[in-house]
DNA sequence: GCATATCGTCGATGCGTATCGATGAACAGT
DNA sequence: ACTGTTCATCGATACGCATCGACGATATGC
């Protein structure tokens, strides 16, 4: 492995001119950068990522905290971490994986040892344990989800709230007086994982502001239950019934399920898809889908992080950021009537 | 944050005697020892990554690199991600992402500015641009897939032509006749990864030797065309029909499809899942599954690498591993006329 | 013409650790 | 008591880079 040294020798000039050609934090001349560069080019030299940290004390990378519990990993997950690698190249930086395994332990491990300048904590809970450790680590940390107690913390998150008024909103305009929210079962783990809530809360809030009369049933993925959760919102349906999900499977079955009752969806009945993933499903069975855009808030994150770094100080600061979903409309929503 | 300068001035020793106490590499006085060891601990002293990886010549970081291509996201992708840098940890190392939009200068540059030990490189393609570059690599470098010029290389992966024989056995001793493979289309990028054809080599394989006529038809995730696969396996079949599937929306679908057509899975008809994640739909489902276990083929890689890194040398030894599948009768295939 | 500012480069130093050779102490054998 | 060993520890050095102060060479002011 060439050094930085070797580079010199080879251009004819100091060592330190080889950094200040690389850094740019010094003026260098014309000729003598070229010379620099071609001898870079030439022995394939690349900085040793330890030494320039040592010196420097900054390791340009990033850590990032995923849950190792296999009933998280849902799809997106992965989609969450690549884009969060592939955002941390085009700034330069590198992404160091820690699992939530470790539990906080881990997170003043990486710390401590230098082995990153920032975190990313993903599926951060409602009352996640690792806040207090957070507080006291010195470097910026990003929360990917809203903890209860967000004060002086930098959260970002899919704006669930807005999406669950967003589906409402839908529901009212296509003219519906009532609507049924099938999924997110609320069990234990659940609960720590305020988005639910924070769905819930949004479409509530807007079914008052329509006048619309709104029931939430746990779904589940086996078909009785599903149709069960069907028939219940039929029956107490004022007028067309209107469905939302969050979950694959029951949007997955939905229209069938629907079209063997009679009700033709976008027609007699109305159905949205949310999530992270909408986009292939929506397409392929023509549903109006709310997407969550788990790529903007990966994207968000690294930015986020990034900045604080670059600022400097090293500190974090308060930051709370919440991205608007996408409403796609598709087939599967009745028409306005006032179109 | 304290070096292990301030331990030696704390416990009274000098700064190497901190080093060989960490490390174990000379004997050392229990009773310094244990002055180290309080210093250590009352400083909380981590040792700095970075300058150890200067003076050490190792990262104690293993490059992991992953797709970036959303299509390739299943929910497997993440529960491999997280098992490995899980594993990696037990052998006290930690990973660093590396996603495959960097291409193979992405592993130049890992490698190159010394950033980690060794590679693991998922998705690994039949033909894959990166095998000649990872040839010419200084460093150990572990695939997870197999290509087809596996020369000199270490690869590890789930036995597909085991499950495919295996999935044939089953349908065997069940008394079958003939079955159908329902899924895998073979799109163009399907094509690259091989994995497809060794499941249906070593099924065709094993249906040739057990005199059962086997056929293949690509899913597709919209109920119809799932129908229809069905419907031909049905009349094609000389007595009880079976079907086999890697692909969860057809897993999901079938039972109710055959039971709309009069057929009870395990009595009537045999379903046989197959995939990554088989344990929670084959048992709401009561599927019978060959779950290709990619927590086993996550841990082994990095066992494997691990290896290969204490052994000093940093060269790569050829190496081929296949993971066998587990298979797990549950009610979904009619049970062998032999007991 | 000299004093002063600006530019481009060099040498020296430090970052925190691992490791090698050396040193001194304790100890066994004769 | 003297040499040869083994054991425990220390001091010095190197790892590869960033950065600071210094210095010579030009350019700018009057």
């Amino acid at each position: 492995m060439p050094t930085s040294k070797d580079v010199a020798a080879a251009a004819g000039v100091s060592q330190s001119t080889v950094s200040y050609v690389m850094s740019g934090k010094r003026p260098i001349s014309e000729k003598t950068r070229k010379k620099v560069e071609a001898a870079i080019e030439q022995l394939t030299y690349q900085p040793n990522a330890g030494a320039r940290a040592l010196a420097s004390r900054r390791t340009n990378v990033l850590g990032l905290v995923i849950p190792l519990t296999p009933d998280a990993h849902v799809g997106s997950l992965s989609e969450f971490i690549a884009v969060i690698a592939a955002t941390a190249r085009q700034h330069d930086r590198d992404i160091l994986l820690v699992t939530d395994e470790e539990g906080t332990e881990g997170l003043q491990r990486v710390v401590g040892q230098q082995l990153c300048d920032g975190l990313i904590l993903m599926q951060v809970e409602a009352d996640d344990d690792r806040i207090p450790v957070v507080r006291k680590l010195r470097v910026p940390v990003v929360f990917i989800g809203i903890p209860n107690e967000a004060e002086g913390l930098s959260c970002i998150d899919a704006d669930f709230a807005l999406a669950g008024r967003q589906c409402i909103e839908e529901f009212a305009a296509a003219g519906h007086q009532g609507a049924t929210v099938i999924g997110w079962r609320p069990e234990s783990g659940d609960r720590k994982l305020n988005f639910v809530d924070r769905f819930l809360g949004g479409a509530f809030e807007q079914a008052e502001a329509s006048g619309l009369a709104l029931s939430h049933v746990s779904g589940s993925a086996d078909i009785a239950s599903i149709e069960a959760a069907v028939d219940g919102g039929i029956a107490a349906a004022d007028g067309p019934p209107a469905f939302a999900s969050p979950e694959e499977p029951v949007l997955e079955m939905l229209p069938r399920i629907l079209l063997d009752r009679g009700l033709k969806p976008g027609v007699d009945v109305s159905i949205i898809g949310v999530g992270t993933q909408t986009k292939s499903l929506g397409e392929r069975l023509r549903l109006t889908t709310i997407d969550l855009e788990p790529r903007t808030v990966s994207r968000r994150a690294v930015e986020l992080l990034c900045n604080f770094l670059k600022d400097g100080d090293g500190g974090q600061r308060q930051h709370l950021e919440l991205i608007p979903p996408v409403v796609t409309q598709r087939d599967s929503t009745i028409p306005s009537p006032t179109h």
